[in-house]
DNA sequence: AATCAAATGTAATGTTGTAACGTGCGACGA
DNA sequence: TCGTCGCACGTTACAACATTACATTTGATT
């Protein structure tokens, strides 16, 4: 299971709730789907979907690369006409990424959104050094080989990190 | 092959290219062995082993958890009776990383000095959210088919990153 | 309407990482 | 002996990333 991070959504339009976009899934969310999915993963987590959410949400699915988060303080100000401070991004992404709507790449100090947020994956990066672009993995069996490592040495509540620069064949 | 990073070496003493102890190896550097290891490794490599990288290496030896450039940047400065700025240290890491002297751990934003410099090996760090310690993993076969699978989306020049957070045995 | 908890705002500060440029020093040829 | 060249390192400034403490807003509940 390949998919590469984000699509081409305009970056600075739409209100809350709102992402119109022309969507051409091969089994992923997109654009207003992917904010629904987002939404209903939130609030069956037992949080609120609020108006900042969403923003940052839809923010963040709109980076075909990782953003950090001042990227999309950024952003979120633009669409809200108003400061937002990165404090309060930071807020949202964790509790994004603990909720899995969205991931950490710790190699890059950035975040992507979560193609499909109702999943639970150690999920494996591959990130660019030339352009950026993270393409994002899914192999359980790997992943389950690098838990079950940790796990051997006597570790507990493992999470892991599997990410791999390199360079895409893009810009080979 | 599983190995705990840095010994416990005093942390405030010794001179460039002195780094007395005891040691216990079971086949691997500790103390002036390692740093003699390191030596080694640098000159080979066709750089120069200078006072100021001894002292880098020495203190980041010491260490028992990753540290950052900033807590080497300290330790250097007291040893040396002398600000060293962490722009300094930055490069020096850099170089140690580069000649595979020292390893980053991604996830930490930190530095931990190879126990065996001479060897090349696509290493996974165990780390405790607890205690901090970094615990290292060899297992070519695994990193192994962490490449394979990047190599396969299209990726070259990869260079795999391997880490797991969860809580070590001793804090579990 | 009073109140309470959760979400967000504000300000300050801490940590990590780079860029640009200056200085000291040894190697090496003129 | 004298440049001068390259490399290591110093100095300053700043950029990027992240957290803490506390104030204010909001909206659900009674």
């Amino acid at each position: 299971m390949i998919s590469t991070v984000g699509l081409p959504i305009d970056p600075i339009a739409g209100k809350a709730y709102t992402v119109p976009m022309g969507l051409h899934h091969h089994h992923e969310h997109g654009g207003t789907a992917l904010a629904d999915a987002a939404q209903a993963a939130l609030v069956n987590a037992g949080e609120q979907w609020t108006g900042m959410r969403a923003d940052i949400f839809a923010v963040l699915a709109t980076y075909e690369k990782p953003a950090s988060a001042y990227d999309i303080a950024d952003q979120v100000s633009k669409r809200r006409g108003k400061r937002v401070a990165p404090n309060s991004v930071y807020r949202i992404l964790d509790l994004f990424v603990s909720t899995n709507l969205a991931r950490r790449v710790e190699s890059a100090n950035a975040y992507v959104a979560n193609s499909h947020p109702g999943c639970v994956h150690d999920c494996i990066f591959l990130i660019c050094d030339s352009c950026g672009t993270a393409t994002h993995l899914d192999d359980d069996q790997l992943s389950g080989r690098v838990r079950a490592a940790a796990e051997s040495a006597g570790f507990v509540q493992v999470r892991p990190v599997i990410e791999v620069r390199g360079k895409c064949s893009d810009c080979d």
